[in-house]
RNA sequence: GGGGGAAUUCCCGAGUGGCCAAAGGGGACAGACUGUAAAUCUGCUGGCUUUGCCUUCGAUGGUUCGAAUCCAUCUUCCCCCA
């Protein structure tokens, strides 16, 4: 269940019930543990820690890896990492894309060369279901392909009324699945995917005909997929127009901190993204005055911490100096620690937003920071 | 005391007459990263007035049109025999 507590301009400040974990406050970003674990030796429990509200996991990653029927006989995916909050799934349609050169589309779904030993992976829409099925989220993504920028306008027109198509088929599964006696988590919920690459007419034709389709929620899947920013920005005011507005809208896989205040602004109440934890892993850090690459020379004696405006766990004990010589050293402390210290901001981050909207200056705050947070220190 | 081997650009190390400012690693320095095949990938690493020039392969002196490469002496290090 979704309220829109509040809004400013296009901006909404709301909340969304789901069957674990109680509430989450949005605009929230989900915190992004593909294989069941945050990248860089986090755990559930350090997600707590840091603020976080909603966890993703990936269908196509934990299908291959441990199996979903491992987890499933595990009691589910909440029980077997121990997260209590609730867990989106992303439904492997991200990996039609990023796994391009492994597999090949055809109408009834995707066959994937695993990446891992080679084997044939078949995963449709029925497919896709019955393994976040397993996997007990409470929040399932439809199946979907996300289509490389560029691409010719035919390609996206045939891709995305496949996407359509396939949808469908999800809505069918999902349906028959929860209702099953022995359903891992029957208040799974399912969200659809608008695709139309960078085409607005696309887009738009896309998500009315999505919108038809009774889900919990809406994404704006293939965007950050190659396009210029502003094309980006384009694209999600051609489309939230359409979106339903009593339910959650979803950007996936954004973005930089400046992206997602930008989405905000134009209505976006969901966003994740592997650039905070991937960034941290290389070194390169967000602060409230913009971002910094720790291994740089210059902070070779820096008594400072990463953000003195921060006051995350790694903030409060730790110097630039010191993290420096850990990713110097390559400790694989170096990684837990700025990971930690990133995901906190973007935490914090989507905090201070929810506090701008509730104070009624989101404006401001987006007039102060959107250009400044991706500025290099 | 006798015999043998080695010294290369920040480090290791290839190169044994011109295609060598010198392979390949490492380190250092810097950049990229957007629903995670990513603790990954890329660039750069003598100087300059950069289609070229100068300095540089332990030191000095030679041979040669031309030397990191050949010769002599010296210095330092390693191994073996006493």
């Amino acid at each position: 269940m979704f309220t829109v507590v509040k809004t400013q301009g296009r901006a909404r400040r709301g909340a969304f019930t789901c069957a674990h974990g109680g509430t989450v406050q949005t605009p929230v970003f989900m915190n992004v543990g593909t294989q069941a674990a945050i990248k860089g030796g986090l755990s559930a429990h350090d997600l707590e820690a840091i603020g976080c509200q909603i966890e993703l996991s990936n269908t196509y990653h934990l299908h291959l890896r441990p199996g979903d029927d491992v987890v499933r006989q595990m009691g589910g995916l909440h029980k077997f990492m121990d997260w209590k909050g609730p867990i989106l799934t992303d439904s492997g349609g991200f990996q039609v894309f990023s796994l391009a050169s492994l597999r090949q589309i055809k109408e009834e779904g995707v066959t994937f060369a695993s990446h891992l030993d080679g084997r044939r992976i078949f995963m449709g829409p029925e497919e896709s279901m019955q393994i976040q099925s397993n996997l007990g989220s409470d929040i399932a993504m439809a199946f979907d392909e996300c289509v490389e920028n560029p691409a010719t306008y035919e390609y996206a027109k045939a891709s995305c009324e496949r996407t359509l198509r396939w949808l469908e088929r999800c809505w069918v599964e999902h349906d028959r699945l929860n209702a099953l006696p022995d359903c891992v988590n029957p208040g799974q919920m399912l969200f659809g995917i608008n695709q139309g690459a960078t085409f607005p007419d696309l887009r738009v034709w896309h998500m009315k005909e999505i919108a038809k389709i009774d889900c919990d929620g809406y994404a704006i899947g293939g965007l950050a997929v190659g396009e210029p920013t502003e094309v980006m920005y384009e694209i999600i005011e051609a489309v939230e127009p359409w979106m339903p507005a009593d339910k959650p809208r979803y950007l996936m896989g954004v973005g930089t901190p400046s992206n997602i205040i930008e989405a905000v602004a134009r209505g976006v109440d969901f966003f994740d993204c592997v650039m905070p934890a991937r960034n941290a892993r290389h070194g390169k850090l967000f602060t409230w005055s913009g971002t910094l690459n720790l291994k740089n020379e210059k902070y070779k004696t820096d008594p400072l911490p990463i953000d003195p405006e921060c006051d995350c766990p790694v903030c409060r004990h730790f110097t630039r100096a010191y993290l420096r010589h850990l990713f110097k050293a390559e400790e694989v402390l170096a990684l837990r620690l700025a990971v930690m210290h990133n995901l906190y901001f973007y935490n914090q981050l989507m905090a201070r937003i929810r506090q701008a909207l509730d104070e009624g200056n989101f404006e401001d705050f987006r007039a102060r920071y959107s250009a400044l947070l991706n500025r290099r220190i």
